[in-house]
DNA sequence: AATGAATGAGCGTTCATTCAT
DNA sequence: TATGAATGAACGCTCATTCAT
């Protein structure tokens, strides 16, 4: 057991450590030694818990995904869809203020990352993101449904539209040096998400 | 003169050559070699026009962004501020159309590219991303002296909207091929941006 | 006596592992980690047992040397010379077939191994090499006293001759895939040795 | 055509000096750097001129399997087999005795190298073998319409023998120090091959 | 100015060996 | 004494850049 929980400990520690570094240097920039000496273990030690460079980004990729998905499935239950969207808009702007460095690795992997044959990542990439837009389109779906959105456009493309808004209400707050205060930036999204830019 | 002619199409053929790899392969996995025999040059030859292969891409990125801001630039006269926006989106839409690779290589900046000190290129892509933003800005401000859009969101928040909205737009239409019939996705974009999701 | 026996058999254990993973791999390709596993022990265990990979390998070798030596000693009681010559072949041959996987760690010692400074094995190899020709040179030299083979040609040359026919013998056998059958080649060998290619 | 005798001048300079170096080494513990500081080149040079470290040995092989079976083949032209046996082997011995470096790479090949997976080598070897023993075989067959070998073993096997006497004799004189006097050995050889150990 | 070969620093990864438990 | 994870030195290979021609 204790074997269990140290083994596991090394394994986060390495992630820790690699999701620090990934997030300081990039993915290619970041060398296995630095990850390495950032959490404290020799060179092979990494190659103990993860087969090589890439498994380990791929796995805090994957780890940060999980976690921010269950963090906004908590919200789901929420009776209201449009509640829904401010709640987990909420959230994801939360985990980021809190996990600031994780967001810089999420971008790295929009470009450098496996460009042609390692198309991998980007395999997990849009599994990880099919996971949040059924999400989106499920609460989507039933705003249309009660009538609080407008049918005449899919929710495939209204959902688009939504994570267009979030993201670059991300990248400009993280282009501004990620000063506190994202989350409270849920409502005026959302808000301008329903009604536009339209003067009333 | 004709010198100068000369080393300029060298200049431009390996600009093209070198946009054409890095959209096939990324920064990183893109090789000088590469370049240069997409190019039908020696090695060598390349680093007469260019001091490094930062430079190639900084170029490439020089380049591009003036092409598309003199292009967005024509449509500045237009009286109506809406059509100027739809006007611009539908230029920078077509513009992907025709040159679909340099998006890839545009988005390969978002990452892995210059993490850490290289943060140059990031410089200059604020410089450049702060040139269209201007624009967005103007018109922005106009629609809303001209009350047709809100004036209690800030221009500059309502332009991260915009831009947001357009990214996205592109995002999705790279991850679904780049089928044809992007530039005629710029007006529902901006019917969206104007009146939002909210049932009519 | 409980521990000593323990003792020995975890040794034999890894010996028997080893020389299985040797005639399979080489000695370079052979990973320690493999030679645990095959013996069902833990890395670590190998080296209460042995100071390192070579000495691994070099008790192997000892190990087997002796077996056939000990094996092949029986045979040298024999009155007629001709027929331990015989007999000897035919008892290396025989070990050959039922331990095939040893001539391919013996050969592996030919090259690669210990090329250098690690002549070390190559000493090992000379005196047990030795041992093998002190029989066959007493045998000749018998022979040659009994005038059953020429005296024109010194014993020690013989020697070498003999000793290249059994090798050519075994090496093509190998070359073959060890079929059933190298002992019947023992006989043809020995005429061949004493009566050459001439018609007659 | 400068260029290519500097390129052939390079490739041969890179394969002599790494025909030292594994001939002091051996394969595995030869370094592709010291095969560069050998040649007087840098490092990567030598990945101009072969693919990697297995390429450079395979092409020493090669070169040398043609060099020496190009010498001997000169000698099939004389009439009688048995003189060219005599020839053949004398030629084998000078070219040893010359290079001697040689056939210390030659037997590193015998073992340590390219176990398993990449039998490739051993493939490689076993066709210039093949155009050896097809010279040899020819001259066996030769040898035996003329009534000249005996005829109630096939030439095949005799073939084995034949190189059985050579290699063990070459192995001698490598143990020996590689003593000048090797091609000496050539003609004892093939009159031991002929009428064996049989007093006469 | 173009060429294309030489350069060599740099890094991911392996694995024999050690050592705390 | 067995375990199995940690260690870290070692090395093949890449490729941006330089430079002699």
């Amino acid at each position: 057991m204790v074997r269990t929980e140290t083994r596991a400990a090394y394994r986060e520690a390495i992630l820790d450590a690699a999701t620090r570094v990934f997030g300081r240097l990039g993915f290619q920039d970041a060398k296995m030694a630095d990850i390495a000496a950032e959490a404290g273990v020799a060179a092979g030690t990494v190659y103990n818990y993860f087969k090589n460079k890439e498994e380990v980004f791929r796995s805090i990729l994957q780890r940060t995904h999980e976690l921010v998905y269950q963090r906004i499935l908590v919200h789901q239950q929420l009776e209201d869809p449009i509640e829904r969207m401010r709640a987990s808009t909420r959230e994801a702007f939360a985990f980021l203020e809190e996990h600031g460095a994780l967001f810089l690795l999420y971008v790295s992997i929009g470009g450098g990352f496996d460009w042609a044959q390692k198309r991998v990542e980007q395999a997990l990439m849009v599994e990880n993101t099919a996971r949040y837009l059924a999400l989106s389109h499920a609460t989507l779906r039933d705003a249309a449904a009660r009538g609080l959105i407008r049918s005449d456009v899919s929710v495939e493309q209204l959902a688009v539209f939504l994570s267009g808004l979030t993201d670059a209400t991300i990248f400009t707050w993280v282009r501004t040096g990620c000063e506190p205060g994202l989350r409270d930036q849920a409502d005026p999204l959302i808000d301008f998400f329903l009604n536009g830019a339209r003067a009333p």
